[in-house]
DNA sequence: AAGGACATGTAACACGTTACATGATTTT
DNA sequence: AAAATCATGTAACGTGTTACATGTCCTT
């Protein structure tokens, strides 16, 4: 469960509880996780078990108890050791590539029409993660100068994703056009 | 299962065993799963229960007995009707993003070696993509020069994938090295 | 009156991976 | 003698998603 880590990621920012990093991981360009409860929950209870955090029952007036995490010694030390640790290669899964790879069984405005729907899809993509930005900005941690740095070279590393997927579809299209139409 | 379409696409290329599917799923870059045997397989039943592909068997000598998938009519149908429809975006998940965001944590040094491990392991991807390429000329239909085009540009979607991946890695870390270090 | 925010959790399901199981033949 | 190729299948496990379950308070 790679999740584990960031939610030790955001609980070293500061404590919080299930709640708060489920609208905090949705909200944040640098998680990949729908922040779904299932997983929040059981792994909030499963870095405990494992010492990595801890938890503080807040009891409030008129809104349900709050259950907030805290990060351990031994949380602080394993998540640095994870930091330090080889990154892992990129995942990308594209299945309109698939599609693409079988799109010969279509005819020239068939595929355009395929290729325009995916630069649509891109366009789409992009437009929700510039809203993410948006709403990202206010949980960006930004202690230092360079923390900010970092989060907006996440952005960007996102935003240049689909920008390059964009040119590529159009490229794709016109060469289609041009040559096999 | 959405590898199921990837299966119907290399079957209406040419009938195959499961075995067959395996062999040329590994070895292609329009592909993404590992061709792991209880995917390929389960598939092969649903989409004969479904009624998509009709199997037989042929038996050799000296070796196993081999059962050759064919797509039915019905199977092309669903696989043209498939090509046909609107694409997903791409999934993209990138954990080292995650590691890089929490990398304040870490001294200059330390996190220009993460930068450098992450160029070095992006790079190491495109050598076994350029070798999956290289390997997956062979299997390439290429019935038509479009269709031979499609499959160049599926290749060099992933290729520039990397390279823009790299590109941005390269960046950050110069960036670094020059304001934050 | 309805819907949303607050808050914690569980159940069911989908997908993908590795590893296991079997067994003959061929190559190193 | 060991390992790879041919060939089909199953089991166990990890991870991620949606949906369910419960209940109060506040806003529209």
């Amino acid at each position: 469960m790679d999740i584990k880590y960031a939610i030790l990621g955001f609980l070293s920012w500061k404590p919080m509880s299930g709640y708060d990093l489920k609208k905090v991981m949705t909200s944040s360009t640098s998680c990949y996780w729908t922040g779904n409860n299932n997983q929040i929950y059981t792994s909030l209870i499963q870095l405990q078990k494992e010492g990595l955090v801890f938890s503080e029952i807040q009891n409030q007036e008129k809104l349900p108890v709050r259950k907030v995490y805290t990060v351990t010694e031994k949380g602080f030390e394993g998540f640095r050791a994870w930091l330090l640790s080889p990154p892992e290669a990129p995942v990308l899964r594209n299945f309109f590539l698939v599609q693409l790879a079988w799109g010969d069984r279509l005819d020239a405005s068939e595929l355009r029409n395929l290729l325009i729907s995916y630069e649509n899809e891109i366009g789409t993509q992009l437009m929700m993660l510039n809203e993410t930005k948006k709403r990202g900005l206010l949980i960006n941690p930004a202690r230092t100068a360079r923390e900010k740095y970092l989060w907006d070279r996440v952005t960007e590393n996102q935003i240049g994703f689909y920008e390059n997927e964009f040119r590529w579809a159009q490229k794709t299209r016109e060469e289609l056009d041009k040559s096999y139409s």
